[in-house]
DNA sequence: TTACTGTTCGATCATTTGATCAATAGACGA
DNA sequence: TCGTCTATTGATCAAATGATCGAACAGTAA
């Protein structure tokens, strides 16, 4: 029909054959996404050669006429994985889907995550030194592990495995770990937060704790939690800190913490008498590690955003509440 | 994590570990499809070999997990289609593009096409109760559909799902969907077509084939095939009629069929010893529902230009050569 | 425990796809 | 009418994909 008239302006002309590309590129598309031709039939079928069918699905793709939809609500937790992966530059980030159960309930998902991480870097037949963080999702993670036989790897921990009174953590995941899999454990023997400056000072000075620091150093990869810090952190209700020390560091704007290193929204780590005790690897020691968080529940997701935004973090496993959370927060 | 039950029994463990895969399998065609990334890309991210991630993705495909649509009014498709509405009231007419090869070849486009407008229904969160024709059709629309679950629907065949010789029908869709959806599942027991009058009375008589009745009574939409009548029906090829019975039809001027009741050019059903057998409900009972039928290729063209003219569809999923037959017919 | 069976997994190869590049046809100005 | 320039086309090759096959594995029964 183009035919007619020689003279005709350009734009008519033009629009008539795009069009008429775009109704071909439509049944190419169709014919290949949906009928699931391969572009030889589909060329055969159309009329031109088999470079042609590609160019107009090329077309078809670039013109947004073909829409794939993936059918499943794990749909949801991919999308955002995806943004926020690109968002804070991460090498991954696992979301997995929402448990409606109760707060903690999201922990077995979590830890089962985790460990999938975890078992990708245990399979790996040279030594390996990887340290822990603490807490539930941790611990949780361990015990979601399978046995092993890995007795060439190390584990450390990053965190102080001993609570005020002396009693050991009960979150401490490396000797579960060093369990399943026959390996080394080293743990720190220390407080999360020593009493007092000088009492950090004095732990720091021990050759025991200077050995367990430099094993740390050279770990591979880490994987910790992140805390939340308001009156249900862990680091209050296990009474790592007073009552007070909270209220200090509420008032300066903490919101969560990695290895107990408080940090405001940005992700800076707060400076302030608390941080002069805390006993735990500078988080700048770690930042040649792959360093990995595991936590969930909308309520983290303040304090998951803030070790994001720090650029602490290479890799986060995490729910989609707490997924919704920091891609709302970011505008993603 | 499974290690909480003991004695549990087979099927959930079964049920666990098959959703697990489609979790991943899910994860895959997303980032396959909608990130663009290669096979290997994702093997590394999911931690499987590339072969693993093939099988996922074949195995998202397979579930329906992976749909794509095609954004494009087809102008041909879509001026047929307005046509097709405007002339026989319909509520909507669906035309996929023409498939040039064997006749049913088409069966795939159509299924798809036919799953997007049974998908419309499904959504519905309020119970539901949807009937069902039999044929390749059909079989193919409820093995298009994407997995949802649904079980506050209820599915109910209005065709016999058992052959003469006691087998039963494989191009029956309900166990599928009510499989797909976790919906309640109504088969109707009975042969398409019954033996003699008797037998057929016989069969209306029995308590269990009133009870399915009535649940397709109550159905709020149907979706049916349409049937030639020829040595390539599937009413004679699947031995429901026989070769005799076959040509008494054609002698009749039957051109086409719907729900095993065999109609002339205008549509009526046709009155003979075929029909005081049919044990499908009577059409006119469905007369009340969205009656959506699904049929195409240009062989079935009377046939379905018949079901058009007898006034018994609401709703129309075909194709183009089907639809050009009928809009060549009807001078449109 | 051992053999068997059914299943799953990963290496390999053929096919399909995407991309580059040279050639050709058409358009425009001289 | 010619020359040149651009847009489009088809040939070629590397990458990616799908499929087959053998091996390892778990589960089962003797």
């Amino acid at each position: 029909m183009a035919g007619g008239i020689v003279g005709s302006l350009e734009q008519p002309n033009r629009v008539d054959k795009f069009e008429l590309k775009l109704d071909q590129a439509a049944r190419a598309a169709w014919l290949s996404y949906v009928g699931g031709r391969t572009q030889d039939e589909i060329a055969s079928q159309l009329g031109v050669s088999r470079p042609g069918v590609q160019r107009l699905l090329a077309l078809a793709r670039q013109e947004g006429l073909v829409k794939v939809h993936i059918d499943h609500p794990l749909a949801n937790c991919m999308m955002m994985s995806d943004a926020i992966v690109a968002r804070f530059g991460l090498d991954f980030c696992d979301v997995v889907p929402a448990d409606p159960d109760a707060s903690d309930g999201d922990v077995p998902y979590l830890a089962v995550a985790g460990a999938e991480r975890l078992a990708r870097y245990l399979v790996a037949s040279e030594p390996l030194t990887l340290s822990l963080g603490t807490g539930r999702a941790i611990r949780a993670m361990v015990e979601a592990l399978s046995r092993v036989d890995r007795p060439q790897h190390r584990f450390v921990s990053l965190v102080g495995n001993v609570a005020r009174d002396g009693s050991s953590n009960r979150y401490d995941g490396v000797m579960v770990l060093a369990d399943k899999t026959g390996a080394e454990r080293f743990l720190l023997p220390a407080p999360v937060v020593a009493g007092s400056v000088e009492e950090k000072q004095a732990l720091q000075g021990q050759r025991l704790f200077q050995a367990v620091t430099e094993v740390a150093k050279q770990a591979e990869a880490s994987f910790i939690g992140i805390g939340r810090i308001d009156r249900r952190a862990t680091l209050f209700q296990d009474h790592f800190i007073s009552e007070t020390e909270l209220e200090e560091l509420l008032a300066l704007d903490a919101v969560g913490e990695l290895l107990g290193w408080p940090m405001n929204q940005a992700g800076e780590v707060i400076d302030c008498s608390i941080t002069r005790r805390v006993t735990s690897l500078p988080l700048e020691m770690l930042r040649g590690q792959s360093l990995v968080a595991l936590a969930g529940g909308r309520d983290k997701g303040p304090a998951i955003l803030a070790a994001l935004q720090g650029g602490w973090l290479k890799g986060l496993v995490t729910d989609e509440s707490a997924a919704r959370y920091i891609v709302k927060s970011c505008n993603l």
